[in-house]
DNA sequence: TTGTATGCGTTATCAT
DNA sequence: ATGATAACGCATACAA
């Protein structure tokens, strides 16, 4: 009662009248031992209520059998979902994660690294920021390391991408289809990965479809709501409005959605909007966003998978650099009637999303 | 090139020309040492590019700085929440957290948290079944432990709850205020504490108002989208139409806003609505839904802090037991035009919610 | 089949 | 102020 009572492979040992060897012997059932010593010392351990310290085992065989993970952040969707991926993939061959966010700059990450030496088998990681290849090199010296979009690849380190480009160009491409020609960007923060992405397949989708760059169009943004409803109120006061507008995820959108309903502009009649990362409230908001699917549980997942077989692959192997499709998804915030909407196949029935939301 | 190079402190100490219990003064900065030899063991160290053994270290000062989070899932915001909270309170003290899910049943939980053994300092966990208290305890014993919303409170366990009965007491008291006598409850799955506690603040609510049980009204759910469409039909289809329906959470009550709208039922004219939750997308379903606000990220917090106090606390100390209040959110699905409307306050540029999505 | 002894990388307790 | 050396709890090569 109170103190904390702490059973050795020692004690059990002693209880069951063997060596400490065989004690370990039978609790990783790795050579022959005699049933009737197993017995003896599986009773010993029940009664003494003996729980290995994983620690100690982990620095003689130097497997942790655990896994780190580094986030910018934690907040929203989809880093909980790229969580849940990679929680998943990882269950399938037992590894714990080590989960930690708020790494946003490259020192940061390569410090907290650091600070997982000796406890992870292996990193999953977010890093942002421009240059930092050498730096994670450094980091992937140490144990094995998965990219989470990486800026550029790194030798060395596997990574799984989301196809930033491809699902930009796809959305704007529609919105050309349909018939649009002025066509505005929210931009999302400087120095983002995704959103110069995003950007550039804009531009590119513009281009391709003989259309000029029009600078005033491009209105800067930082992924948040509030910023979507400014640039709105933005596009209205300026001097060419647009038809249709991208927004580069779907918070900024759904900000722009409430700025275009404050001011009275029919959404899809008046103007068309788009986002991009169909989080789940986009099928809710009115009218539902035509928007980019980005599936950031299976980027986790396949990052735990593609971390798994580094961990299992002899030394030398070339690390895999996945890319996975962003694919456009349309509702009706476009109005495109021509195309089927993606909505007809979301009835409230489907799996889709219907998991529960507590346990 | 290819070969994980081990620099341990031990070749640190040889490069520096000391012993290896200079080195591990200089990295502890503990005891008395001389600024050159200081310098010298930074400068080998870096120069090797030492890094430190967190497991080894951990060995033998029985202190990992790591906390271990067993949740019964990881889907939805609730948990994605609840982890960011922890998150942020573990940061506070340098804990990093070790996060495992799909732990639902006491067995399981208890395994996991054997598995943990030696690499954390403590456990926070959500442990649903009933009857766990034994084994609860048995984990107790090994490191301190804060439970997440428990059946019931455990001897030496600290805890952090949200009050689920005031919130449905609340919210079922408000739709009597404005009128009703009539109200639906879609229950949550069966065992599912929260279920419970929200059927119960239901059933006293209505006898606070004098107001007898209607069985019929009591239809069954399991807290997805496709349930509520399901019972709103249900509703519909059966012998007395209430005039006002309390989904037991908020997913529940999206399904059924879905079915009634495919009815042809006007919400709130026809029919009032309310949740539970206040998830993000309740604000943007059409009508914007009256609901009970949770706030899972303060549960996470608030478990962390209880842990981190009982951590420093001496053996012996009371573990606190907290309760977070479940506060009524008014919004339109009720139509209750004598209170003001949450909305008001919850214009596009407050900074509620307007965080960016992807950092 | 079982026991003895060494080592994993560090901190901590002694000396000096 | 610094250096030997014994833990920490376990796995394993080797011996018996």
């Amino acid at each position: 009662m109170g103190v904390k009572t702490v059973v050795t492979i020692r004690e059990v040992a002693r209880a069951a009248e063997v060596s400490i060897a065989t004690v370990s012997r039978v609790f990783n059932d790795s050579a022959s031992v005699t049933a009737e010593t197993s017995r003896r010392v599986r009773a010993a351990a029940q009664r003494l209520d003996y729980w290995p310290h994983t620690g100690a085992r982990s620095l003689t065989t130097s497997r942790t059998h655990a896994i780190g993970v580094l986030l910018p952040d934690l907040f929203g969707e989809f880093f909980s979902e790229v969580i849940r991926g990679i929680d998943h993939g990882a269950r399938a061959e037992q590894l714990q994660i080590l989960v930690s966010s708020s790494h946003a700059h490259t020192d940061d990450i390569v410090a907290a690294a650091r600070s997982l030496r000796g406890r992870i088998d292996g990193l999953i990681a977010m890093v942002p920021e421009k240059g930092s290849s050498a730096r994670v090199r450094q980091i992937a010296r140490r144990f094995p390391v998965v990219l989470l979009n990486p800026r550029q690849r790194v030798e060395g380190c596997a990574s799984v991408a989301i196809s930033n480009f491809d699902g930009a160009f796809a959305v704007v491409q529609h919105l050309i289809a349909i018939g649009h020609y002025e066509i505005a960007i929210l931009k999302g923060p400087d120095g983002n990965v995704d959103a110069e992405e995003r950007l550039r397949g804009y531009q590119e989708a513009l281009a391709a479809a003989g259309l000029r760059p029009r600078p005033a169009l491009e209105i800067d943004g930082d992924f948040t709501e509030s910023a979507g409803y400014r640039g709105g109120a933005a596009l209205l006061a300026g001097p060419t409005r647009p038809t249709a507008v991208f927004a580069c995820n779907d918070y900024m959108a759904i900000g722009l959605l409430g700025a275009l309903n404050d001011a009275g502009v029919d959404v899809p009649g008046d103007m068309a909007v788009a986002g991009f990362d169909d989080i789940a409230m986009a099928r809710y908001v009115s009218p539902p966003l035509t928007t980019v699917h980005v599936d950031a549980y299976e980027l986790g997942e396949r990052a735990a998978r593609a971390l798994i077989s580094r961990l299992q692959a002899p030394q030398g192997t070339r690390p895999e650099n996945a890319v996975l499709p962003a694919t456009l998804v349309v509702r009706s915030s476009c109005g495109s009637s021509q195309v089927v909407a993606a909505d007809a196949r979301e009835g409230f029935t489907s799996s889709r999303r219907s998991r529960s939301f507590r346990s």
